[in-house]
RNA sequence: GCCCGAGUGGCGGAAUGGCAGACGCGUCGCACUCAAAAUGCGAUAUCGAAAGGUGUGUGGGUUCGAGUCCCACCUCGGGCACCA
């Protein structure tokens, strides 16, 4: 093939990327480099990848994923900071049991080869990993810990059980948390997901939604502004007021009950013309008139028929059926009469709301929909929403009001909360969207739940003493088969337990955990993971964390990296970790394309991260991903040339054999100009990788290759001591990007291995400073002439030789100046009058 | 509908308010070669013979000076959405 990379050929003088692979590879892992000291001689950063699952091998997202965390890592160790940089395996999941099933073998089995090609795969792809750390979250040692955290979890309120409605998936035949359910489908399988009323474990994060929320504060600026913004999206906080409703009895045996309204727009009370409460709620059925009893049940099975998909669309005519019952409006005194619809959510605020169609459009819809009355509060200029059908939200001033008559909005929000809570029937109130998580599975391969049932005691969490709660070794194959229950309750000897509270016959809970709950903690393992007294040694935490850069796909967004705060904050409230954000720096990788399109099975347009590797060789493919682009951004495949990168690395490499140099000279004594360039050079990559910009890192390596090129060729020649350093400056900087490269240099330049702890090139301010600068002269605005000025000219001086240049003279022809703009010795700006 | 982000050559992309297009891909030309590959050197926004003009999604604005800041809009990407 044409496009065959160079060096291929094996003559042992010309760039081999096979034979620096061969070489390098065994001596890293002898060396050991890439453990931490962890002695606090120097001081110590934390960068980490999103951990991979264990899903066959490598491919080219992780390519790109780790290219850019090793980036990091490799800068951080040239600069001497004692770097952690673990690796390990999100082990626990559905594809594992899956592959299970089709081949009557246990989930280990594939999981574990799995991870084994995998850690060859980044070995070959020189991760700078402490191999030492590794671990994988379906070890019982790991899990061991994941279900003592549940336990003190368990210990504070923080995980309940309840009976609720819950996303089920009907393909993966288990439940789903909300995070999971994407427009209505199975984030994994895409199935339409349905609901189904269990009981289920959930972790209280609703706790926690202020702090998650407030907490983003600090991550400003340091983790991508969207990714707060959805999470800020999904925590989604509103302020509002809760308002009390009584409820008319029907008779006077029955007790006269009140139902708490929340709204965002207290403003609006006197414009309630009606009152809904949630179909599926629980309140509907308690509210519900006798004689409408059959009714209400004949739309709560109309409702419960539909999907998700269905039920969520805004294009649905609304439904729904009187309840033949009147609520009590606090303000008014108005009876307002109590329906029961599906498009008011039972698990958002109280589960019931007060209509008010004039200035909401949902409530609108349903009230024309039945012929309610709509009645107009505040007055924003526009047409009656009783006519136009389009309710009103805007600024305006209240109207029909009673006292707040005459108030804008803001003021009139103010005014009936001061009003209501007066009166004791009402009070302000912060609510949130995000939802408590639902973390138990009906699935085998993940953490079982450390919970006993026992019929005396009830819930009984198994003893510290008695973790980990093993998996059971003896379901394979069929017995793991979704069947809408545990498969773990299949496995009767393992359910069967005497109660550790009674001593009686008592069952284990089948379930097992979601695995986000896995890698909600797994950063802190990695500070010390053979620790045997906890799930983390506090010592090492307090010196590791927070995780200085965190590197992982947006599609995380909100998922694990929601959930890894969540845990934090929960364990720093344990008293065990000082921290309490996870991830003080966080970057996201873009995606690697091919032709436009993320690459897929059924698209056939899929690129083996192997073939590349075989063909261009694993510097030239890490180069190429770094190169390609911001590391934020999508790389196209089809847009770049790994072979481009080989060819440079090939130029990089004769660069160094061609220095002729001893090793040890003074490069004082060389050559000015390109001393210049790879000090200046040197200096703005370390800017540069500071703030992230590693393709640029990348260019500027590539001008410092060129430049020395040209001095050997055709300049100081390869003897000049200015040429080893700028070799040396290059081989140093692109360890970080093509680390077998740049070994192969290093060891050409005469010095030990590893280049990996040659330390960030010193830079000489002497030599950033210039004699001489161009001056752009400018006549109104438009460059019209360059100078070469001394750098410390003076502004009268600039001024003078700029009114001296020809151009600039043609360019005013003769017209008087009205201004002038001297920024001595970089430009100077003529305006002339007219 | 609401909330983020982004629009720069044929392509990927550079550019603390101060020379737009660094670096690379591609293309074209040249050297080396019997020839090719590899390698090296040069050209490459656009109109124009040149002088010079025009150019960073569109329209305004601030400024001596705007790709960069402000306002409005358009397009694309992403997130949320019957959340009261």
């Amino acid at each position: 093939m044409s496009t065959e990379a160079p060096g291929t050929a094996d003559t042992g003088t010309s760039y081999s990327f096979r034979d620096l692979e061969a070489r390098w590879e065994p001596v890293w892992e002898e060396l050991g480099v890439f453990t931490p000291k962890d002695d606090g001689s120097a001081e110590r950063r934390y960068v980490l990848d999103m951990f991979p699952y264990p899903s066959g091998d490598l491919h080219m997202g992780h390519a790109e994923a780790f290219a850019m965390g090793d980036v990091v890592a490799r800068y951080w160790r040239q600069l001497g900071y004692d770097v952690l940089h673990p690796i390990g395996w999100d082990s626990f999941g559905l594809p594992a049991e899956n592959a299970a099933i089709k081949r009557n073998a246990h989930p280990a089995e594939w999981t574990y080869a799995n991870i084994d090609t995998q850690a060859a795969s980044f070995k070959r792809y020189a991760i700078s990993a402490d191999w030492s750390r590794r671990l994988h979250t379906s070890d019982a040692e790991y899990y061991r810990w994941t279900q003592w955290l549940f336990k003190r979890f368990y210990e504070k309120g923080l995980a309940y059980r309840k009976d609720h409605p819950v996303n089920w998936c009907p393909k993966d035949q288990t439940v789903l948390a909300n995070e999971q359910v994407v427009n209505g489908t199975c984030e994994r399988c895409g199935t339409a997901v349905t609901k189904k009323s269990l009981n289920q474990w959930y972790f209280k994060i609703t706790d926690y939604a202020d702090r998650l929320l407030d907490d983003m504060e600090a991550l400003k600026g340091h983790w991508p502004e969207r990714v707060l913004a959805m999470q800020r999206n999904w925590i989604g906080r509103s302020e509002g007021a809760h308002v009390d409703f009584a409820i008319e009895a029907l008779e006077a045996s029955e007790d006269e009950r009140k139902v708490t309204v929340f709204t965002t727009r207290p403003d609006t009370l006197h414009g309630a013309t009606f009152f809904v409460v949630a179909a599926d709620a629980a309140l509907a059925d308690e509210l519900v008139a006798p004689e409408h009893r059959d009714v209400l049940a004949a739309y709560q099975e109309e409702v419960k028929a539909l999907s998700e998909i269905e039920r969520q669309s805004t294009e649905r005519t609304k439904t729904g059926v009187f309840l033949g019952r009147q609520a009590i409006n606090p303000l008014t005194g108005a009876r307002l009469p109590v329906w029961a619809a599906d498009y008011v959510l039972a698990d958002y605020g109280t589960g019931a709301i007060m209509a008010v169609p004039a200035h909401d459009q949902r409530d609108l819809d349903f009230a024309r929909a039945f012929d309610l009355p709509v009645r107009v509060v505040l007055d924003t200029g526009e047409e009656d929403p009783a006519v136009s059908g389009v309710a009103t939200s805007g600024e305006g001033t209240l109207v029909n009001s009673g006292e707040l008559d005459g108030l804008g909005k803001a003021q009139a929000i103010t005014r009936a909360v001061e009003i209501v809570e007066a009166a004791g029937t009402g009070r302000h109130t912060v609510n949130y969207r995000l939802r408590d998580w639902l973390l138990s599975r009906q699935r085998f391969w993940g953490t079982p739940i450390p919970i006993i049932h026992c019929p005396d005691c009830g819930e009984v969490p198994v003893p510290d003493d008695q973790l980990p709660v093993r998996l059971p070794d003896n379901l394979r194959g069929e017995d793991l088969a979704p069947k809408g229950t545990s498969p773990l309750a299949a496995a009767a000897d393992w359910v069967n337990v005497s109660c550790p509270s009674c001593g009686g016959a008592a069952l284990r809970d089948t379930d097992t955990m979601d695995t986000f709950v896995d890698s909600s903690w797994y950063f802190l393992r990695f500070v010390s993971p053979h620790y045997t007294e906890g799930p983390f040694d506090p010592e090492a935490a307090r010196n590791w964390m927070p995780v200085g850069q965190y590197v992982g796909g947006v599609e995380h967004a909100i998922l694990h990296l929601l959930y890894a705060r969540f845990f934090t904050k929960v364990i720093h409230d344990l008293g065990l970790l000082e921290a309490t954000e996870p991830f003080s720096a966080l970057l996201n990788q873009g995606q690697v394309l091919n032709g436009g399109k993320a690459m897929s099975k059924s698209l056939g347009n899929g690129v083996d991260l192997g073939e590349q590797l075989d063909r261009f060789g694993v510097d030239a493919v890490r180069l190429t991903m770094v190169f390609a682009s911001p590391p934020e951004d999508d790389v196209d495949w089809a847009d770049v040339s790994p072979a481009a990168a080989g060819k440079f690395l090939a130029r990089a490499w004769r660069m160094a054999q061609d220095v002729s140099s001893p090793a040890g000279g003074d490069p004082e004594t060389g050559d000015r100009a390109l001393r210049t360039v790879t000090h200046r050079s040197v200096a703005e990559a370390a800017e540069l990788l500071d703030s992230g910009k590693f393709n640029v890192v990348v260019a500027k390596l590539m001008e410092m290759v060129n430049a020395t090129r040209k001095a050997i060729d055709s300049g100081a020649g390869s003897a000049d001591p200015a040429v080893r350093e700028a070799a040396e400056a290059v081989a140093v900087i692109l360890s970080l990007f093509a680390p077998y490269t740049a070994e192969g240099m290093w060891e050409q330049l005469g010095h030990e291995p590893s280049v990996a702890n040659a330390g960030w090139p010193v830079v000489d301010p002497h030599l950033l400073v210039q004699d001489t600068v161009v001056a752009i002269v400018q006549v109104k605005g438009k460059v019209r002439d360059r100078l070469t000025v001394p750098a410390d000219i003076s502004e009268e001086d600039l001024r003078e030789l700029a009114l001296a240049s020809e151009p600039v003279q043609r360019a005013l022809d003769g017209r008087e100046l009205r201004t002038v703009i001297v920024r001595a010795p970089k430009l100077v700006n003529l305006v002339p009058a007219s």
